[in-house]
DNA sequence: AAAACTTCTTGTCATTTGACAAGAAATTAA
DNA sequence: TTAATTTCTTGTCAAATGACAAGAAGTTTT
């Protein structure tokens, strides 16, 4: 993700390596600093226009199991997660959850449609652990849509991501078993098992508890 | 879809119904009439906005079975489709076709990823039927998206769309089983049933045509 | 520490779906 | 019209997954 070469991109590592330990003074709990990195490595630009970007979005902390968005609410912000886990999960037809999505910092944790369009939320979105959060509401983004070329440019692609990660989600889901989506969430996100139960890794994967059990147990054969 | 109570909303009704008919007139070949009234059922905006938006917009026709796009190469168009019906498919594991997406007339039928950054496609995009499209490229694009506000809007609404579309039928895989899916298919895109196998069909509800074919026996009974 | 609760695993059995092959039906080509 | 080809259905059996229940392991609360 953040392959930008820079001096802000060394200070920013460290911020991250040591964070967990002790976030304390306010200077540095009040920096939009790794936002304006995530949005670099979705589209560079100049430096001056990340940090205008930034500038309109505030912070603000959850602990864990707290919900940013609930059914039915209408979404009034767009969120960025500087740090920790959070989930969507909607119910199935027999009432049992399930897991939409996994959403694992630095990332931006949307529902577009209900912001864009201001419908109801269809799912609820609850954080998996101790989240810090920045958030800002629609009128700074359009008028960031309608007044800055690059964050047209970087809303744009920040759809596509997306809609291109949900399509090979998709696509993992008819092409291959429930074996393979298992072993390649856990190579590809490992960090997200420290902090999702199994159940909820299970119904994000469109298996049952007991089912992904037994998968972890052949797999712990080899 | 169509919602506009309009005078030319009428008039277009009425296109649509004759098209299949009788297409002869150049005049009516030329008209961008049915991409205005997409782009009008998606955001409502002045008509000459729309018409501006439209004209750089040129006119093409494929015969069944033929590619708007194949894997590996470069969107360097975006397309509309006027009328007929296209599938996307790729390869599973097996060498086998998954049909990816069904698209029917009107809609865009873009692979995004590739046209915005340039990259290669990854699926296939074919004809399954006689087909008028509309197509523009980048530059356009970018002009429009950059010099139109609504054209702007627009472009993110249709992002949005697609993106839960594909979000819905992500959810319907998890929480549906392959019965649910196809009679709710069957019943909100009857049209494709004329247009596509039961091949086709069975890959894009993530099922074998045999599964598909005891399907249709179970149901057929009741 | 004990109790209550949650998470994870395991057993049993039913259901769904897949793999493969053969044949029927429909479509297309010769 | 006949032959060739494709599409769809069906049979048989195997594999994957689900439903439900019970128990083990781990956490949290009291």
């Amino acid at each position: 993700m953040f392959v930008i070469g820079s001096r802000i991109y060394k200070r920013v590592v460290l911020n991250f390596t040591t964070k967990n330990r002790n976030i304390t003074t306010k200077k540095y709990r009040m920096k939009t600093e790794i936002l304006e990195i995530y949005i670099q490595s979705v589209l560079p630009m100049k430096i001056e226009i990340a940090e205008k970007i930034a500038s309109k979005f505030d912070r603000f902390e959850l602990s864990k199991n707290e919900f940013i968005l609930q059914e039915n609410s209408i979404s009034e912000d767009t969120y960025f997660l500087e740090s920790g886990f959070v989930r969507s999960y909607t119910f199935d037809n027999n009432g049992n959850e399930v897991t939409t999505n996994i959403f694992s910092a630095p990332c931006f944790v949307n529902d577009f449609l209900s912001f864009f369009t201001q419908k109801p939320v269809k799912e609820n979105y609850q954080t998996l652990s101790n989240c810090i959060f920045w958030k800002t509401n629609l009128e700074n983004v359009q008028y960031n849509f309608h007044n800055i070329p690059e964050f047209r440019e970087f809303s744009r692609l920040l759809f596509i991501i997306n809609y291109y990660k949900l399509h090979d989600r998709m696509l993992e889901m008819v092409k291959e078993n429930a074996t393979l989506r298992y072993t390649k969430l856990l190579e590809k996100h490992p960090n997200i098992f420290q902090n999702a139960s199994l159940k909820i890794i299970a119904s994000y994967l469109g298996i049952t508890d007991s089912s992904l059990s037994r998968i972890r147990k052949e797999i712990s054969k080899i």
